[in-house]
DNA sequence: CCGGGGGTCAGCCGATCGGCTGATGCGCCC
DNA sequence: GGGCGCATCAGCCGATCGGCTGACCCCCGG
């Protein structure tokens, strides 16, 4: 019994990729490749797959989360494997929210896909290791909780502030500034001030 | 015949410094200070000062620009001299937009401000160098147009990736990445990658 | 047929960032 | 009265960023 997969993915060079890969291990058969969201929604209607590989950026036309929502969203649908690079916490949620069954990261080795997909076929959940421990910070503590000093921080940033600059207009040290930042980062599970500017607006928690 | 002044900054320290600093130049008076955005509209109202120096970041309660609004609203107002620290495009036209005579930054001479003052009691349009280049690129520009490859950069920019890993995402090299982000800077008003994605979820420039 | 806009790339350099380790002071709650 | 969350600060270091100059190619329109 083989498992059925449709590949999703703007890029030819990945498709072809994962298929030289899934066609190498015994158990797997790719049926079908889609290029586009709406292709992979018509694909996994007329091919029946058994898991669908989803990338999350697709380019021009619906993106990988609202292909996922409405792949996912007739009776008896295969279960959608997001295949993705990014695991920002906004592309985590939104992807689950739309009915993914799995959230593995393109950095995984391949012998993670394998089970993974087969996890998936069968409807288990499964996360690359970085995506659980996001998660289970969500199940944790709920949306992230920001101190009003962090939030202080955050608005300047917000405003393309450099350190030394937030620094004197909160009349704090550079150091402070870094660490808070730090903090902020790990709270907002992103490296980079850009990062944290976008989930910041996001997730509205500036002003 | 002396300008009557009210001041509005949350901070005291900045109160001070220009209470003393226009305490010791001919033709100013302050007549009330205003700790918060609220204040600044009560006291705009009962003393009836020619012009109103207005910080825009203010703490808890209403914001700057919305003071400006509410105190510029009535006919017969006092004129709303914006004095920040900051030059984003953004808080500009906000300002702007909600009534504001004039727009300087804290780092202007003292002269520039007395001047600044004068040419706003008198309605007439004062804007720091800075300030006033981007309002002319907005004039010549109207709203900022990003090409297709520049929003590609910038949706990657959203998600806090650096410039390396934008450039493996969108096949290009990292040059080109730098390239490009430079003109985003330009054509946003901003010159860090913060303020970018900052720009850009407020003008909707991302899906 | 030449100009211009858009996209691509290179190299250089100082400034900044982000991670790390470690430390102090303050208020609060059990 | 000791733990704990929050805010503050220091120094170090490699990696990255942002500005600058200069260049090539393609396509479109005058």
């Amino acid at each position: 019994m083989t498992t059925k997969i449709l590949l999703c993915d703007d890029h030819a060079v990945v498709r072809a990729g994962l298929l030289a890969l899934l066609g190498s291990a015994p158990g797997f058969e790719v049926v079908g490749e889609a290029g586009s969201g709406e292709e992979a929604v018509a694909l996994a209607a007329k091919l029946r797959p058994d898991v669908v590989l989803m990338d999350l950026q697709l380019g021009p036309g619906i993106d990988g989360v609202e292909a996922t929502r409405r792949i996912t969203a007739g009776a008896d649908s295969p279960h959608v494997l997001v295949l993705t690079t990014y695991d920002t916490d906004a592309d985590i949620t939104r992807a689950i929210g739309a009915g993914a069954t799995g959230y593995l990261l393109k950095a995984e080795r391949p012998e993670e896909l394998f089970s993974a997909i087969q996890d998936a076929a069968q409807g288990r959940t499964a996360l690359s290791a970085p995506v659980a421990s996001r998660v289970m910070a969500h199940m944790r503590g709920a949306r992230p909780t920001l101190t009003d000093r962090e939030l202080d921080i955050l608005g300047q940033l917000a405003h393309g502030l450099g350190n030394r600059e937030i620094a004197r207009a909160l009349f704090i040290s550079e150091a402070t500034v870094k660490t808070h930042l730090g903090r902020i980062y790990d709270k907002l599970g992103v490296d980079t001030r850009a990062g944290a500017v976008s989930v910041a607006k996001e997730q509205r928690l500036l002003p």
